[in-house]
DNA sequence: TTGAAAGCGTTACCAC
DNA sequence: GTGGTAACGCTTTCAA
């Protein structure tokens, strides 16, 4: 480790550490003939400030916690990327943590918290993190955003995705294409996510003056087999269903694995919409028409809000930060109000 | 930031800071009973040592910087969960800095070095990293390990994949399969896994007695589209090639496009080996026949010895670690020696 | 514009 | 076994 202190260019500048330390810091005050020379010799030393000493005082690493579910799936990766060209703008280092979806992982991060190893933490894809533990959070004092998230009681600040409009667009889309009779693939009950999705389809059928059927609505978990799976039982129940909404797009690709079997072509025998606009779909022949989340935009700004309450500089930020979804026009959809 | 001192705890239990700090860092010499109601006082006070100050004295932050050089690249996730694993094993946090693939970019981690924040830096896919810059962390005391680079004067641990085996034993493959005209799509001339790889190609047609023809040698830059024009070149020059060895997997995805596109069957009409074991492959309907890099492995193992170089309990310890490549056998070559 | 000295929260050494 | 005290490397008053 370095070995070069503030004492050691204090003396061979011939001045005090309180006078390295002002220029150090830029604080001004310093005569502008001394302050060239110290940082002539800070350089011919080689220093730099030692970072633990420096947080002991100011109560500050300029490190943010980074906390991701899974480090491991690569839709996370914009959060994070997003999230660290901010920081790196903003000359923060970043401390990984992933939960691995575990509640019993949380303590890992909560202890950056404790240590002082970090000044905030940014959660990313919150969906996973248990009510208690949020509890406890809000109790903290420590600067905390979270991202992807819904909290009822908004204490600590959220950036969001509005699923319910994302999906009422998508379903609008189809409607205007003509389609009437149109499947839906939920997601688990117990995710927001997949409820306001469910919920902006179904607004979008009722504005449309159009009568929601129960037994359209067929129930997945997100995975590509629960995909797969409710698409055989869709085809096997209907025969003038025109178009399927899948609520994610990990279900659409399972759906597009029975289509290719059953010699089903999409977009002419069958419309299908997805939601996620995940990566695997770029490898697919298919332009899936889908919605995005503005993963990128939604780590970027989290960082921004969470360095700006770190810094504290105006006290005036919001709880609630909400993105549109981006609707992605693929090749998906046959518009069949013609026939 | 937490308020709580060890003073606090000391005062509580009626005993001193260094009774305490014994405790804390289970030193011995403690009165059991004692021990016990200091213990009792710090859970009471949800007292939790500062890392700072610790550091500050110890030297030791119990953190390691990773360097990747792009956050946004799923090939290292897998790397980086490696290395994390043993990371949280042994307690050690991880500060997460992304090079961007660009030498300006070094000072960020070299920075950590610097202020003392990093007790190691593990830099995978040092490939990307300048000559002069792997000179100057020579220089360093700190310890590193660099994970997918080849240096030729052995100061800083290595942990690296035998490109030459690996190559060598997939185009021993293909002949072992009846093949004898197989051409070989080369990397960037300035990449050591490439050359390596043409190497191993080499050496195997050497070791089976044919002939080599630097005909048969197409260059690519391991880009899916160079992939796709090399193989546009081969099938245009021959017709009597029967099987193409490319150097990476995205290149032989870019062969894959051409194939479709020609209506040339894999492996009916031509057999073809890539090489890397990209995710993306996954999500193909031809399971290619490839070789993979271990990269959990990779990951692991480096981590784990930067740990042990870090402790320095024995002072023994490799400088160079080579994992041998993993044959994927997949169905994208086929036995012609029968014809 | 500068310097002296206190203090940040620990660990580590040395007496007792 | 235990406590007092110096030391870690810096920032921050306060006085000059």
């Amino acid at each position: 480790m370095g070995k070069i202190t503030i004492f050691d260019v204090a003396k061979e500048a011939g001045v005090s550490k309180s006078t390295v330390s002002r220029v150090l810091n830029e604080k001004g005050n310093v005569n502008e003939k001394t302050r060239r020379k110290i940082l002539k010799v800070m350089e011919k030393l080689n220093y730099h400030p030692n970072s633990s000493a420096r947080s002991l005082v100011t109560k500050k690493t300029h490190t943010i916690g980074l906390v991701v579910p899974n480090i491991i799936d690569p839709f996370f990766l914009q959060f994070i990327k997003g999230a660290e060209d901010v920081g790196i703008k903003n000359e923060y280092n970043m401390m990984l943590v992933s939960s691995n979806w575990q509640v019993k992982d949380e303590w890992r991060y909560l202890r950056l918290l404790e240590e002082d190893r970090v000044d905030g933490i940014l959660l990313i894809s919150g969906r996973n993190i248990s009510d208690s533990y949020i509890e406890f959070l809000e109790s903290e004092k420590t600067p905390i955003v979270i991202i992807d998230r819904v909290l009822e009681k908004n204490i600590i600040p959220t950036v969001n995705v509005d699923n319910v409009n994302g999906a009422y667009i998508t379903t609008n889309y189809l409607l205007e294409n003509g389609h009437r009779k149109i499947a839906f693939v939920m997601g688990p009950n117990n995710m927001q996510a997949a409820l306001n999705r469910y919920e902006g389809y179904k607004n979008a059928l009722y504005d449309y003056n159009i009568k929601l059927s129960d037994e359209l609505i067929y129930h997945g978990n997100f995975t590509k087999e629960s995909g797969y799976q409710a698409t055989q039982k869709i085809i096997n129940d209907w025969d003038d269903v025109t178009a399927i909404f899948y609520s994610n797009d990990g279900m659409a690709l399972g759906g597009l694995k029975v289509f290719k079997e059953k010699g089903i072509i999409v977009p002419d025998d069958i419309s299908i919409v997805g939601c996620d606009n995940i990566r695997e779909l770029s490898l697919i022949d298919l332009p899936l028409t889908t919605l995005s989340q503005p993963r990128y935009k939604m780590g970027y700004t989290g960082m921004e809000l969470l360095i700006k309450i770190i810094e504290n500089n105006d006290n005036i930020y919001p709880e609630k930060i909400v993105f549109n979804m981006e609707f992605i026009n693929g090749q998906s959809v046959k518009n069949i109000s013609a026939r």
